[in-house]
DNA sequence: GAGTTTGAAACT
DNA sequence: CAGTTTCAAACTC
């Protein structure tokens, strides 16, 4: 079977333009005359330009490698680059293998020698294929072109017959190739192979493509966006069996996938951020693969988590979905709140991927050449995520309706949502039906357009300042003065320090630096807050546990702030001041230095009364805020444990939030009611999303009454919200809990998965 | 936006 | 460990 069909393949290939298939092509999409020549162009130029900045980072791209070669039936990625090589080579075997490697890298692609070589020898890749994706290529087979010639099974043989699916496959590889190049922006030509497919003939060749490919996640992905024609069952099947694949399909496969992304990584970035990228989409991985997994089978999604995204050396994966996710993540999302995933819900999954795809274009334009952001792909990632995580709730609260479409578009903002998704996907269904590309296109640009500055500006305005933002201009932020550093993280544009070496450019400085710090004080990097329920407790002031059972781990030293401002680490954390603390005059609205937490007892007059109340609600409020931004981010923050309590991470104050104080007081009105009209509606608010995402309010209504009313007086408010999550979290969660800003709930569990900073020293 | 205040971090 | 200096955030105007 084997050779005639290859043989039957191969003569065609000088002819290739010639062929039926390649005709078919044609006329299915309008690209096609332009295509080959179309593609080549635009990868080469990508490829070669982002090549080199690529491997700059050894890390992420030594990496991706390896893996891909590893996974990829030992292909030489070398090798593959010279086509002419390739097209050369006799050998049908590692010709098909440059092929693929070729398509990887499009700029060498020459689709008659490619294709045709790659034709002599389909059949014996589709084999392994098989072998180690027996499920997708039934799927495969499974597209119209497969059916008919071979609706039962052999697979391999399916692709192998048809010389058109072999072309296609080699084609729709390409494209495959280029979507996953693209991954993280679908632009210019890269967007044209999506849009070919949506068309529904397309979508056939596309699907045979897509399967057959190496990629599995890629073609499932594709075939998600794009395949109109495709019923419902096999969609679901096929989106499982994805799943299943990833999951429990061996690490050859999913290796390969990787590299895939990485290609796409090249293809697409800025070459100068690609690896910064990187760090930031890993953040993002988990979520988006939940999403996906989710969206796809639901059940299967928890498996997904654990087996790529636990580790911040999968950046790249994280690239990839992230990619993925954002383009197939709307779309999924919305099927995956319909239920089951209908021939409708694909259409509008389509229709939605097709806009975005076309909306994107320029929004991944502007990315990858404007907004910039670092974050480094080894050190500090999720710290990173975080901090970007943070900003985009900033934004989100500056632009409430397009912030989370915007998102979307934004890299940044996408952690955030990916996070947000993860933790509640029917919220996202919400907002992918509500998306509106240009609008997001606007907001984005809009957001992007800003100068750090005027960025930082906006934040002021009452949002949680989660995100770190130093100012730093002598320490290079390499001390722990630097916040970012402090933090964990790398410096972002946003920040306005200068001569700063805290970027992933100078990472090995940075973790040079941080590890002498270590060396001196083991804890410089650990957070500073500590929960009473941390089985640390480190302070030995247990009987001055404050509402917020929470205390700064070396307490403070504050001479004029009667610890009454942020100047104070305990009251910028949120917590009391303890028998740690050395501060004169302690007058710590979450409790004082002897124990003693601000009451009306211990209010001198009503204006103090007063003022201590404003202090502790916004503060409540803010931290709120706060950990409304760190559940989001959850994933990014627990992955340092410094980061868990740094106080001005996750909760830092807002600037003013007085507003919040009246929801907070109010402690009557239900949080729930707030949260849903947050959340828009969502429901569970009093479980997952009274932690997750539940607004602000709920979390530190639980504290409020404490530190205000010593503890009695709003138990409603504890009812409302509070309790719930607190069941709800998790019993590992005691380390978080306590401060207020801090309550996790399942989400932490996740986040924890994440590996703190690489090779950091234990902080703890 | 510039200047001041504050307290942590770093240094001695 | 204490005192001093440096630093950048927080705050004020």
């Amino acid at each position: 079977m084997d050779t005639p069909e290859k043989a039957k393949i191969a003569s065609p290939i000088p002819k290739f333009e010639e062929s039926p298939v390649f005709n078919y092509i044609n006329n299915l999409s309008p690209i096609k005359p332009v295509k080959s020549i179309h593609v080549t162009q635009t990868f080469s130029s990508l490829t070669f330009a982002t090549l080199p900045s690529i491997f700059a980072s050894p890390q992420v791209n030594s990496r991706k490698e390896s893996r891909f070669l590893k996974g990829h039936q030992d292909l030489d990625l070398e090798n593959s680059k010279d086509s002419n090589a390739v097209a050369d080579s006799d050998n049908g075997k590692n010709t098909a293998e440059q092929n693929e490697n070729e398509n990887k890298l499009p700029g060498n692609f020459d689709a008659n020698i490619n294709i045709g070589e790659t034709s002599v020898d389909p059949v014996d890749e589709s084999f392994g294929f098989v072998i180690e994706l027996p499920q997708i290529l039934k799927y495969d087979c499974a597209s119209p072109d497969c059916d008919v010639a071979l609706p039962d099974g052999a697979d391999a043989e399916c692709i192998a017959q048809q010389p058109q699916g072999s072309v296609l496959q080699q084609y729709t590889e390409n494209h495959a190739l280029e979507i996953e190049g693209g991954t993280k922006s679908i632009s210019g030509q890269e967007g044209e192979p999506v849009q070919f497919s949506l068309d529904g003939s397309a979508s056939k060749s596309t699907d045979v493509l897509i399967f057959s490919s190496p990629n599995d996640a890629i073609a499932f992905r594709g075939l998600i966006q794009t395949s109109p024609d495709i019923s419902t069952g096999l969609l679901t099947s096929l989106v499982s069996s994805a799943a299943q694949y990833e999951i429990y399909g061996s690490s050859e496969m999913t290796q390969p996938l990787h590299r895939i992304t990485a290609g796409g990584l090249y293809v697409e970035g800025d070459p100068s951020h690609l690896a910064s990228e990187a760090g930031m989409e890993t953040n993002e991985c988990q979520p988006e693969m939940d999403e996906c997994v989710n969206e796809g089978e639901g059940s299967d999604g928890q498996g997904l988590v654990p087996f790529d995204y636990k580790m911040s050396a999968d950046m790249h994966r994280g690239m990839r979905r992230r990619c993925l996710d954002f383009e197939v993540a709307e779309p999924l999302q919305g099927s995956s709140d319909e239920g089951g995933s209908s021939s409708s819900s694909l259409l509008v999954q389509q229709s939605k991927s097709h806009k975005a795809s076309k909306d994107k274009q320029p929004i991944h334009v502007k990315q990858g050449g404007g907004s910039k952001k670092r974050i480094l792909p080894g050190i500090g990632l999720h710290l990173n995520a975080l901090t970007s995580s943070s900003k985009n709730i900033k934004q989100e609260t500056v632009l409430p309706d397009s912030a989370p479409q915007l998102s979307m578009s934004n890299q940044d903002n996408m952690n955030s949502m990916a996070s947000e998704n993860e933790m509640d996907p029917a919220v996202n269904g919400l907002q992918v039906t509500e998306y509106d590309p240009k609008q997001a296109l606007v907001n984005y640009e809009e957001i992007n357009q800003l100068s750090p500055r005027k960025r930082r500006r906006r934040e002021p305005s009452g949002e949680p300042e989660a995100c770190k933002r130093c100012n730093c201009k002598k320490s290079k932020c390499l001390k722990l003065y630097c916040e970012c550093f402090a933090a964990g993280v790398y410096c972002i544009e946003p920040c306005a320090c200068q001569g700063c070496f805290n970027k992933p450019i100078h990472e090995e400085t940075v973790l040079a630096t941080r590890k002498q710090i270590e060396s001196r004080n083991p804890l410089a990097f650990a957070p500073k807050v500590i929960r009473a329920s941390d089985p640390v407790s480190e302070i030995g002031d247990e009987s001055n546990k404050t509402p917020a059972s929470a205390r700064h781990k070396r307490g403070c030293n504050c001479k004029k702030s009667n610890c009454l401002k942020k100047y104070c680490e305990c009251y910028q954390g949120g917590v009391g001041c303890s028998i740690n603390c050395r501060c004169e005059g302690c007058k710590n609205a979450f409790g004082t230095k002897d124990g003693s937490i601000l009451t009306r007892m211990d209010c001198e007059t009503e204006d103090d009364l007063e003022k201590s109340e404003m202090r502790a609600v916004d503060h409540i409020a803010w931290t709120a805020d706060g950990q409304k931004s760190l559940e989001q981010n959850d994933s990014v923050i627990l992955s340092t444990p410094s980061q868990l309590n740094r106080p001005s991470l996750p909760w830092g104050f807002p600037p003013k939030t007085k507003q919040l104080r009246s929801s907070l007081l109010n402690v009557g009105s239900s949080s729930s009611v707030r949260s849903n009209q947050r959340m828009g509606g969502h429901g569970l608010l009093g479980i997952s999303s009274s932690f997750g995402k539940q607004p602000p309010q709920a979390s530190p209504d639980d504290d409020i009454p404490d530190i205000l009313c010593g503890g009695t007086p709003t138990a409603g408010i504890i009812k409302g919200t509070s309790p719930k999550g607190k069941r709800v979290s998790p019993p590992h969660s005691n380390s978080f809990s306590s401060s207020p800003g801090q309550r996790s709930g399942g989400r932490r569990l996740i986040l924890r998965s994440i590996p703190s900073f690489p090779s950091l020293t234990p902080q703890h």
